[in-house]
RNA sequence: GGUUCCGUAGCUCAGUUGGAUAGAGCAUCAGAUUUCUAAUCUGACGGUCACAGGUUCGAGCCCUGUCGGAAUCACCA
């Protein structure tokens, strides 16, 4: 039950009751604050056209109201305009056995809603870096997040296989590589794949160097450099399907997938389809061709397709070369009109870094001109880039965060951490292993997730690796401290409520009731907001509210059988929702660390 | 120059539809362990919410302008 909307209806109910209709405005019902007495508040201001009296007055009737036909409110108290209700504790252990009896507690019902999230989207000339991890993480969890809230989703990934980058690496492997693969070298695919795009660049620039030295200018260097002009020409002979090119293709395109694979399943994310520009890139023609027909699009003398955006600020697009060949846009049309029509899609979420708002903002503004309405159901989840504290990372400085050197990082360092502290003496290594692969990624996913997508963000890996304060160790630990309290219990053969009886509750358990309350109001919001930062916080919030109340009361000596078992139950509680907010977040909690 | 986004404590960040005296963590300082996990907790210090107007009972949040920063404005993807 959500008690926010129960007590609006109420208040409704009374408003009737007292002063015969409802305020125009709708009734607010909030969380009190803190420092006031209370639980949760009704702002009185909207109310007093409706009550003709002054805020305090009008406060109290209500009050007064409340507490005499609400089942459940105990008393109020009025603070200027605002009248701040309490309820009592068989209330709370009302709310408290709801939570238990809740199989799913914090998924919401379904929907029907099909919702598309595509996120990843590598090259396949590189290995993944940083700013693929933000995507990644972030494109997972909100999936998460929005099947939480009810809806069907498919998680997709559009590899950028095709294209000049691949023909970089192809050609200077070809020419350098010496035949070395994944397996002769021990290297990893996307790594190997890698490593020749960068010595395609070296080679290029080397070039361009000599040209400039022989007396031409920068732009024509880079247009003449021999070694340019091969791989324009491989991405020719690709085109026409050349046996030779399309089979290096195939071959190096393949060791990079094996890489992704791996770096995917470290990362714990995962996909229910993978599409490739290379069986995509010629989707959208037919859209353009008809949007020709009907004049949303012209045609210059050149033969290219354009699209004019002036009336809606923006300029003009192209849609197809002179030559009648796509480009980019031209593709994710045709990929969203298929999308949608296949998947019969609600909403279609791209989880795309900022560097492309402009993209999506024409995107949507064509597919409207074409005519379909679903086109506002299109969502760019837009997202900042991350920084190091030394600058941005540029890859052709060698500045860039490797995902895989990332992760076996923020590993290793969970690993030295918990030796030190000896947390996990006489754990099995293969346990150890699995619990700092649980602290270490989750640190890691965390420390990202709990900023706003949008905002440009700065990565310290040392701050990222603290354990203290705002982050998933500190709330994977206190998961795994009730575990250990509940193992504790069970050994003495106690087994928590499946319904609490009625009983007294403390001021800190009533608390912690609150926090367990809200969550599927977090969740709700997070999915309207897709944000995980939203999720994160909450499980902070539930983690410290937990480790305050815990160290105020020692569970296990509660000499009072009944209560000491309520509080067991509750805490198990705690320990589920803070595993379930958790997992919307891709991050696992340990039951032990 | 156009478009979009950002600007909250020394640093990194929260702030859900406009609500009360602005919230954490880190850092700094002062405390707490008869233990069920101290990878913890309590307290102190720290703010003109970039700036200036406007809207209203009320603005960190909405509107306008200014300043500062980022991304983008390709027959690249």
């Amino acid at each position: 039950m959500n008690i926010e909307n129960f007590l609006t209806a109420e208040v409704e109910t009374a408003l009737k009751a007292l002063y015969g209709g409802l305020p125009e405005q709708a009734v607010q019902v909030q969380k009190t604050r803190k420092d006031f007495e209370g639980d949760l508040t009704v702002v009185v201001f909207p109310l007093l056209r409706l009550s003709r009296k002054g805020p305090e007055q009008t406060a109290s009737d209500l009050g007064d109201y409340l507490s005499a036909n609400v089942a459940g409110v105990k008393g109020y108290n009025v603070v200027k305009g605002f009248l701040n209700i309490s309820f009592d504790e068989n209330f709370w252990l009302s709310r408290l056995n709801e939570v238990i009896a809740a199989p799913d507690y914090g998924r919401l019902p379904a929907t029907g809603k099909s919702i598309m999230v595509e996120y990843s989207s590598p090259n396949t000339n590189k290995p993944l870096h940083l700013g693929h991890i933000r995507n990644n993480l972030l494109g997972y969890s909100v999936a998460e997040i929005l099947k939480a809230n009810g809806h069907t989703i498919t998680k997709v990934n559009l590899v950028n296989d095709r294209g000049i980058h691949i023909c970089k690496s192809m050609l200077a492997w070809k020419k350098f590589g010496g035949g070395e693969t994944p397996a002769s070298s021990g290297m990893k695919g996307d790594h190997l794949v890698g490593k020749y795009y960068v010595a395609f660049d070296k080679a290029y620039k080397a070039e361009i160097k000599e040209l400039m030295a022989s007396g031409m200018s920068e732009d024509e260097a880079k247009k003449e450099a021999p070694i340019m002009k091969e791989a324009s020409q491989m991405l020719r002979l690709w085109e026409a399907k050349d046996p030779e090119v399309y089979g290096m293709w195939e071959m190096m395109n393949g060791w990079v997938y094996e890489g992704f694979a791996k770096t995917y399943k470290a990362m714990g994310v995962d996909f229910d389809r993978t599409y490739y520009e290379s069986q995509t890139y010629l989707l959208g023609k037919s859209l353009v061709e008809e949007g020709l027909k009907r004049g949303v699009f012209f045609r210059k003398d050149d033969g290219s397709v354009w699209v004019d955006l002036t009336d809606d600020g923006l300029d003009q697009k192209l849609l197809l070369r002179g030559d009648g060949t796509s480009v980019y846009m031209t593709q994710d049309l045709g990929t969203a009109y298929q999308r949608f029509t296949e998947y019969k899609l609600d909403a279609h979420i791209y989880v795309v870094g900022n560097e492309q708002n402009y993209h999506f903002q024409v995107l949507k503004l064509i597919l409207g001109k074409l005519g379909y309405d679903w086109a506002e159901h299109i969502y760019h989840l837009s997202y900042g880039m991350v920084e190091l504290p030394e600058g941005k990372m540029k890859s052709r400085e060698g500045t860039v965060v490797d995902a895989d050197d990332l992760i076996d990082e923020m590993v290793g360092t969970a690993r030295e951490m918990s030796q030190e502290l000896g947390k996990l003496d006489g754990y099995s290594e293969e346990q150890v292993t699995e619990i700092c692969n649980m602290v270490g990624l989750g640190a890691l996913k965390y420390f990202i997730l709990k900023v706003d997508p949008k905002k440009t963000m700065l990565f310290d890996p040392k701050e990222s690796i603290d354990f203290n304060g705002n982050t998933a160790p500190f709330i994977q630990y206190t998961h795994a401290r009730i575990c250990s309290i509940l193992r504790k219990a069970e050994e003495a053969g106690i087994k928590p409520y499946a319904t609490v009886p009625a009983m007294g509750m403390v001021k800190d358990e009533t608390e912690l009731v609150k926090n367990l309350v809200d969550y599927p109001e977090v969740v709700r919001a997070a999915g309207e907001n897709y944000s995980p930062a939203l999720i994160a916080n909450y499980a902070y919030e539930l983690a410290k509210e937990f480790n305050g109340y815990y160290h105020d009361y020692s569970i296990l000596r509660e000499e009072n059988e009944a209560v000491k078992v309520m509080r067991l139950t509750l805490i198990a509680q705690v320990a589920r929702v803070i595993c379930s907010a958790m997992a919307l977040l891709g991050i696992s909690v340990p039951e032990r660390m």
